[in-house]
DNA sequence: TCCATGTTTCGATGATCCTTTGAATATCAA
DNA sequence: TTGATATTCAAAGGATCATCGAAACATGGA
C-alpha cells in the first residue's frame, strides 16, 4: 500500500455511511453482503448505498461478485490489514510508544493466538 | 476512541497536505515541530498549514504548544495507536486473517520486542 | 415474451472542503 | 514605542462530494 492508496482509504473511510457499511461487510464476512441488504442495514437508498459501494470498490476495500440477481459485496482484508500496516509504518519510525497500545488492542481480538515472542 | 473520534481522524488523514503534515510530526517526535517548518517541509504557505494544522488538532492527532514566537505543533500517539486500534477492534470480529498480516507488520518497526507470547 | 426484482447510472441540487488573499494577533528585540 | 517575525483569522472563489428521483440495465421466473 503506497501513500496514493492510503489517501483514497482514509478518504472511503472519513465519510458516515460508508463507515458503517465496511462494519457490515467486516462483520459479514467472506460471504458478504448484497447491495439491497447493505442498503437495508445501513438506511440509507438503493441508489445512494450504490454510489458509496462503488466509492469503497474504486478505494480497494471492497470486491463484487454477481450471485443471481444480486451483487455481492466482500471487504477486502488484505487491503484493511494494509492500512493498518501503512499507519504503523508510518507512525513507528523511533517511537515505539505508538504500537505499544496497538499491541494491547491487537491482544483483545485474538488474532495474537499465531503470535511468537519477538 | 469511539466512532465519531474515528471518523473526524480518518478525514483529517484524508487530505494530501495533512496526511504529509502528520508523517513530518511523527517523525519529528516529541520535539514536535514549528509551524513555519512544517509549511517549508510540506511545501504550502503559512496561512494553508495553519488551516490543516488546526483541522488535525481538531480531530485530535495533534497537540500544540508555544515556544516563544513560534508555535509547535506534536503528533498525538495515543490518538493514532487508538486509530490503529479501532481499525483493529473493527476488522477482526471472527476474522483472524485481517489482524495477522498486520501483526507481521507491526514486527518491521520493532515494536514487538517488549511483546509476550498470546 | 412479459413482468417483477435487484442494482446501477444520470442529472440536478445543496452542502462541504480547499486555497488564496489580506488583515489581525502575539512575541521579541532595539 | 517601533519594527520585524511567526502565526492565526476571516472572507471569497472554485472545486468536490453527498443525496435524491427517475430512468436504464441485468437477471430470473411465469
Amino acid at each position: 500500500m503506497d501513500e496514493r492508496q492510503a489517501l483514497a482509504a482514509f478518504a472511503a473511510l472519513s465519510q458516515d455511511t460508508r463507515l458503517k457499511i465496511i462494519r457490515l461487510l467486516v462483520t459479514a464476512g467472506p460471504e458478504g453482503m448484497a447491495s439491497g441488504a447493505i442498503a437495508d442495514a445501513a438506511g440509507v437508498s438503493a441508489s445512494n448505498v450504490s454510489f458509496h459501494l462503488k466509492e469503497l470498490a474504486q478505494a480497494g476495500l471492497a470486491t463484487t461478485r454477481r450471485e443471481a440477481r444480486s451483487i455481492i459485496y466482500v471487504a477486502d482484508y488484505a487491503a484493511l490489514s494494509g492500512l493498518i500496516a501503512f499507519l504503523m509504518r508510518d507512525c513507528c519510525q523511533g517511537h515505539p510508544e505508538v504500537c505499544t497500545p496497538a499491541i494491547t488492542a491487537l491482544s483483545e481480538c485474538g488474532c495474537t493466538a499465531a503470535m511468537e515472542p519477538a
